[in-house]
RNA sequence: UGGGUCGUCGCCAAGUGGUAAGGCACCGGGUUUUGAUCUCGGCAUUCGUAGGUUCGAACCCUACCGACCCAGCCA
């Protein structure tokens, strides 16, 4: 573990403060998902705060499914909500939680409310609430049935309970004040019908709980300590804890808002996200061009670079865009330092080494990583027909041009230096091979005439390698802000966000290595297979992310 | 004058009365069998603006400007 002398975020200050102070003994979050939906990126935040904010002060976060609204929801997303978690490298305390464990629990307070006259059973349609609701300048104003008894409420709520109305028939709703400023006072909705199966209950129940009724009751239940959500909460605390203090609840849990992630060049709207697969501009929710945790998973990120640049990237109450190229950091960061190297040639043009015996092949030996002898090492066979990049050849080059170029030298990357001699094309003037020579004794040696070459070019045997697809990946979006002020983000699709190449050659220990583990193919970038597509005849990597790469600027 | 929140380098972000941390990005030098890595150096006389208080202000006060959130029987 690397010491860590980064500054507490503000959050982490408030719970340090409360355990000196003995607000609380122990600390206890929770991360509270809707099971409505992939996560992604910002939620990647919500949980490493929250679990990271446990694991810092010794103390539990649990994962509670938020599943109140059953016609949103479903098993399937609750499932890849847990594997998602648990990819980022997190483990909830105990069981996984659902408010609708509380139902019951939570229906007792609705009754406790309207025994004490503090809720009422509304029968204004959706239309007629909005208009007596009032506007952000007006103040709303009393339902008429406002007034009625505790015991006509108690019967009505019984009955909605029973299922005797229809879905929007009435609801429970709290006596609030028609003319607070917060328009989430102005008697909010506590409860309304659902005549809903739900993936957990089933058709027990067909009332169903409101998320401000459900999501403080639900943290007091579980003893949470530091309720932390993101901004557009703010304006719900009072009513949270209104809630806190009216009922009978077991703890105190308090709320505290921070700013959601967001990155430039993509968006996380789920709706927005849900446009990209059913347009089939992406091939899936996870597909590795998308910013949810699967897609990045299956991209090739590691957990561990995604939880450093969420770190990295700080919490605060200030709204702001992070830059992607923080992201692109961290990851790089981590797989140089990890990536087994390896070489593969993703536009092979064939070279023929003149001075080379043809029938003679040798085997090179190089290591798996410059610095991590726990890497091993690497086998690489090498005769008289090679393959290089169509991009590292050119017939002639100004000397900014560091590659093989006629009558110039390059170090073909662990192995000897070599000088070409003739490029070959076919009828329509493409170059179709390069005629070179090795350099007398350069294997790990500079050449004996003092003739340094400028640049290191890779390589891979032209017969014994490993044929191979790779894809690369850019930005989805071309635009930095693909949604900001309302814009479609349809509009700033990038068209070669996706670049499909096959024919490409490894060297021939990929074909044997596990299919998770990422290399470094050396010049080109970060590569893992690719968890659709790939198989074991027939190899497809993605990049994860290419080499940082500053010739030219 | 509906209420609430937020404004520190291109981006993120420390700092909360004692004279602007750090990271990313960017720009230069060095090393290098990856144009990578590594390494060295540069990068806010200034904290939305304008006043005020103070020996001293990004931090306190006043006014103004700007951005965002709230009128779901979504979360």
């Amino acid at each position: 573990m690397t010491e860590n002398t980064r500054p507490l975020n503000f959050v982490e200050k408030i719970v340090k403060e409360d355990l000196e102070n003995k607000v609380v003994q122990s600390v206890q979050t929770r991360f509270p998902p809707e099971p409505n939906g992939y996560l992604h990126i910002g939620h990647a935040k919500s949980i490493c705060l929250n679990f990271g904010i446990a694991q810092t002060f010794g103390g539990h976060c649990n994962l509670r499914f938020d599943d109140t609204n059953p016609e949103k929801e479903d098993i399937e997303y609750v499932e890849a909500i847990k594997d998602d978690i648990r990819w980022l490298g997190y483990q909830w305390s105990g069981e996984v939680k659902f408010t609708s464990n509380y139902f019951d629990q939570l229906h007792a307070w609705a009754v406790e409310l309207i025994e004490n006259d503090k809720a009422y059973v509304d029968d204004l349609d959706k239309d007629a609430a909005r208009a007596s609701r009032g506007t952000l300048k007006e103040s709303g104003t009393n339902s008429p049935y406002r007034s009625r008894s505790v015991e006509e409420n108690l019967a009505l709520f019984e009955k909605m309970r029973l299922g005797e109305f229809d879905e929007g028939h009435c609801t429970l709703r709290i006596k609030g004040d028609m003319a607070s400023p917060n328009m989430h006072l102005r008697d909010p909705i506590i409860y309304r019908i659902r005549k809903a199966s739900h993936h957990q209950t089933g058709d027990k129940w067909c009332i169903y709980p409101s998320y401000d009724f459900a999501h403080g009751q639900g943290d007091a239940i579980e003893g949470v300590t530091h309720s932390i959500c993101t901004l557009e909460f703010e304006e719900h605390r009072p009513l949270y804890n209104w809630f806190i203090d009216n009922l009978s609840v077991p703890s105190k849990p308090v709320q505290y808002e921070f700013s959601r992630l967001e990155v430039n060049y993509t968006v996380t709207s789920k709706r927005k996200l849900k446009q990209l697969v059913d347009d089939g501009i992406v091939d899936a929710w996870n597909d590795p061009r998308m910013p949810t945790i699967s897609g990045m998973r299956r991209r090739g990120f590691t957990a561990a670079a995604i939880r450093e640049f969420i770190d990295k990237s700080g919490v605060s109450r200030n709204k702001g865009v992070v830059d992607v190229s923080m992201l692109e950091f961290a990851i790089r960061e981590d797989l140089n330092n990890n990536a087994t190297r390896a070489m593969c040639v993703l536009r092979p043009l064939k070279v023929t080494l003149t001075n080379y015996p043809e029938d003679k092949t040798e085997i090179l030996t190089t290591a798996g990583h410059p610095s991590r002898e726990d890497l091993g090492t690497r086998e690489l066979p090498f005769s008289n027909t090679l393959l290089i990049d169509q991009d590292d050849f050119r017939e002639e080059a100004n000397k900014q041009f560091k590659r093989l170029v006629i009558g110039k030298r390059t170090r073909l990357r662990n192995a000897y230096v070599i000088e070409a001699d003739e490029a070959i094309k076919d009828t329509d003037g493409n170059i179709i091979e390069v005629k070179a020579r090795i350099i007398e004794n350069t294997l790990g040696n500079n050449p004996e005439d003092g003739i340094k070459p400028k640049g290191v070019i890779h390589w891979v045997d032209a017969t014994d390698n490993v044929d191979c697809e790779v894809r690369l990946y850019d930005r989805l979006f071309n635009d930095p802000a693909p949604d900001a002020g309302g814009k479609d983000h349809m509009q700033s699709l990038n068209p070669n966000s996706l670049e499909i190449l096959n024919g490409c050659k490894g060297e021939k220990g990929l074909a044997t290595a596990d299919n998770r583990i990422r290399f470094q193919f050396e010049r080109e970038g970060y590569f893992v297979q690719d968890s659709r597509y790939s198989k074991p005849d027939a190899l497809v990597y993605n990049r994860v992310i290419s080499l940082r790469d500053t010739w030219g600027k």
